[in-house]
DNA sequence: CTTTTTTTTCACACAAACTTCATAAATGCA
DNA sequence: TGCATTTATGAAGTTTGTGTGAAAAAAAAG
């Protein structure tokens, strides 16, 4: 999951741990001291998430708050001291997605991250890495967003392959998947249609290993 | 998302809530109102996830669970009524992938169903032994977080062992359960087989012991 | 019905893995 | 220590599995 998120927060300290787990999720991290600094961050940044440290210096998380959601629609996870500010923020009526209250468990805080990023938000039914796109609705692959034409059984295999990332499967539990269970055919179709996706797959080739003796694997390093 | 949903619930009016909101994010649903029902529709059908009601009557969903998961290995999402049953589950140490106390919101669940799907999900089937991992599904072996290749025997081998931890295997032992009972070759192929493992173990290889005049060992000080 | 596309089969070449074997090293025991 | 037994290792030869192209078969489109 490619997440670019924004912590807002004065004390260096806190900054500096959240940063250190959230790198260690592989996210891209910026950071802000105050407001100010973080609406120009925001205005220069494609920014999917933001931890928001209520208590601040400069100008304060409520009008920071209150400043960001007039033009943006950022998900924000808010950090606060005490559990009464809750209340507080409750009466603003804002886009807040989650609270947490310090002292917090920063694998807590990266779990949240995780969730909203998850939920709603971001293009549903669709796949991508890096340039890869696969829309399932649409039933379009798209690479460095040129379409790249695929016979059916190829977005068959792919779309399967993209539900069991990182799962070596056999010939027979493909044939099985996607043939039917009362199909008999040769396993090694398999191997042509593979052959194939391969080629349509173009640098993202690789994506798709062969895992000797057993069958092939779709495999996203994260 | 293309989802195929088997809700496994004895109350109706359940049913229906989860199916309408299902339904509006094209979800195929399925629905059974008791374990065994729900049984024979997995078997049938190619049932993507599951939410089950824990509480049912005839097959409870505990058995239910078990016995699902002795054969398939699909995400379940699990409903309750009392936050305590979440500790039995625990007990049960099985493949539950998400949890939700009643009263839940629907759309909630549906963002669980979505974010199970596009995970991965399935649940992680791996064995780690300090910076030793073996990950079964991906037919991956990792040491130090850089992938080792492994040749399908050497797999099979050090999946056996692990299987099989601090118990001394005879050669013919692994023979037979590894090459088949209808094997008939030298028994000292294993050692060789053992060689190239061990090679490939690098820094761990000496997890596996000689026992002299029996065979090998695979020995995890814990 | 004809043409085009997709799917399936198949065989060959090549690479990877497996097995065997001879020899060296080590282990345990008298 | 010396001897017998067992295991480790390296270097063959053998077998197996996969990638690929081509062509047949089937399905879809025109």
């Amino acid at each position: 999951m490619y997440v670019k998120l924004l912590i807002v927060d004065d004390e260096q300290l806190i900054r500096d741990v959240i940063k250190e787990y959230a790198l260690n999720e592989k996210f891209e991290v910026l950071e802000a001291e105050n407001g100010i600094d973080a609406l120009e961050k925001i205005d220069k940044n494609n920014i999917d998430v933001i931890v928001l440290d209520i208590m601040m210096p400069k100008m304060d998380g409520y009008t920071f708050f209150k400043t960001l959601k007039k033009d943006y629609n950022i998900p924000t996870i808010v950090l606060s001291a005490r559990s009464e500010e809750y209340d507080k923020l409750l009466g603003f009526e804002l886009g807040i997605d989650d609270y947490l209250t310090k002292p917090f468990s920063p694998k807590e805080l990266m779990a949240r991250i995780k969730a909203i990023m998850r939920r709603g938000n971001r293009q549903e039914d669709k796949f991508s890495y890096e340039d890869l796109v696969v829309d399932f609705m649409g039933h379009t692959i798209t690479i460095d967003n040129k379409e790249v034409n695929v016979t059916p059984k190829e977005f068959e295999l792919l779309t399967y392959f993209i539900k069991n990332q990182n799962v070596a499967i056999s010939r027979e539990a493909l044939l099985n998947k996607l043939w039917g269970y009362d199909y008999f055919g040769d396993d090694r179709t398999i191997d042509t249609h593979i052959k194939m996706l391969r080629n349509n797959l173009g640098k993202y080739r690789n994506l798709i290993k062969t895992v000797r003796s057993i069958g092939y694997k779709f495999e996203i390093k994260s």
